[in-house]
DNA sequence: CTTGTTAAATACCGCCTAGTATGTATATAT
DNA sequence: ATATATACATACTAGGCGGTATTTAACAAG
């Protein structure tokens, strides 16, 4: 009807929630259409073609997720806070997206975004690049940090750090789905970043002092 | 013609090939037949669908592999020999398996196996989940060797390091297929799993003593 | 009340996919 | 020589995909 603002939105956050717990190519424009209850003839209005809305959909997911990441590394916190806050996000990110359903688990293509590869789209690829590239910038921030403080043992090299965080976390999240297990993202992400960082011993501990 | 084995045989190894360096949706029927240039007819007569052909893929390919993993585990080579192979038979698995083509990079879905999830065929992830963890063996395996012969700080739990270098090696994996570049596999694969690991420092050399 | 623009809804199209049905050459057993 | 099972090749089908063409309802301006 009248508010195609309205059902813009809607058809960017229904795409990125299915795509999030899926992939780009095996979720069709129907299944968006059907999901966001609006018709093709309303999709192909607002976006010229699928791999159009991904684009859009992908800025506007980061667009509402750069908040996070801003607060978790906001310089108001120690870094160890920060740190703290970006596992609980990343685990908490896992559960609490399907709310009031049972414990399913998923999205987050923030996280995942690489692994949209297969798709010969460029549009696509590019897109996830770039949002991967600018979370990237949050972790060197993070490791940068860390190692300012002395928390690090030894002198790391802070961007290949960061990037093996991501990369871990990238595996860690499909393994994760692949098993459709969360378990594994609880029990595995805090320990396997303490022992990328290599943070020293004295302040490995696991108390959640949620901000 | 008259050469039923070896038919199958190619079916089952380029379908591999094309999978490993793609997807498994990505690659269709038609492409795997085209490429072993045998007809739809000669497909469908040795298996009865796709996802049974990927499972048999899968076996093979894992068979064919299990050596080499015997090899780099061989209790003839110290726990430091062990995991250097290991970390030379990944970078160079990025790249050889292209040979005298341009420099690509690809397959091992040995290592990417729980990344075919997406599928929404069961047989797939079936098999897809039970070669990862006939691969975990090993590494637990690998990190027990090290951890007896006290190469490692602290004292890890061998299984929950083993799963976070699974976890890494997936996310490394896609990550520099994502970005189509050997590079990061060369320079990050080291450093990270001597983090994961916590490999004792007077230990962490790169010489690659090759067996 | 008409007209024009926005925001869709409906029906459709060509393409590609996994899978099938049927035909056919070859090898082997009788 | 004939019959039969093997190992394909060719042609096809049904269904789903992204995308399009056409129609229609709602609102705003004149």
């Amino acid at each position: 009807m009248r508010n195609a603002q309205a059902t813009r939105a809607k058809l960017l956050d229904t795409a990125m929630q299915l795509i999030g717990h899926s992939s780009y190519d095996q979720i069709g424009v129907n299944e968006i259409c059907k999901q966001a209850d609006v018709t093709k003839g309303a999709f192909y209005y607002h976006f010229r073609s699928k791999a159009d809305l991904f684009n859009e959909a992908g800025q506007r997911h980061w667009q509402g997720f750069k908040p996070e990441f801003d607060r978790i590394c906001s310089p108001s916190l120690t870094p160890l806070e920060q740190l703290d806050n970006l596992i609980c996000m990343i685990i908490d990110r896992q559960t609490d997206t399907t709310p009031s359903e049972e414990l399913e688990l998923g999205e987050c293509p923030i996280f995942t975004m690489d692994g949209m590869t297969g798709t010969d789209e460029d549009k696509v690829q590019q897109c996830s690049q770039k949002i991967s590239s600018e979370v990237l910038k949050y972790y060197i921030s993070l490791v940068r940090n860390l190692k300012n403080e002395n928390l690090l043992n030894g002198d790391p090299d802070e961007t290949q750090i960061a990037r093996v965080i991501q990369q871990y976390i990238q595996g860690l999240l499909i393994y994760s789905r692949a098993y459709n297990d969360i378990k594994f993202v609880a029990s595995d992400l805090r320990e396997a970043l303490f022992r990328i960082l290599d943070l020293k011993q004295q302040y490995r501990s696991s108390d959640r002092k949620q901000t």
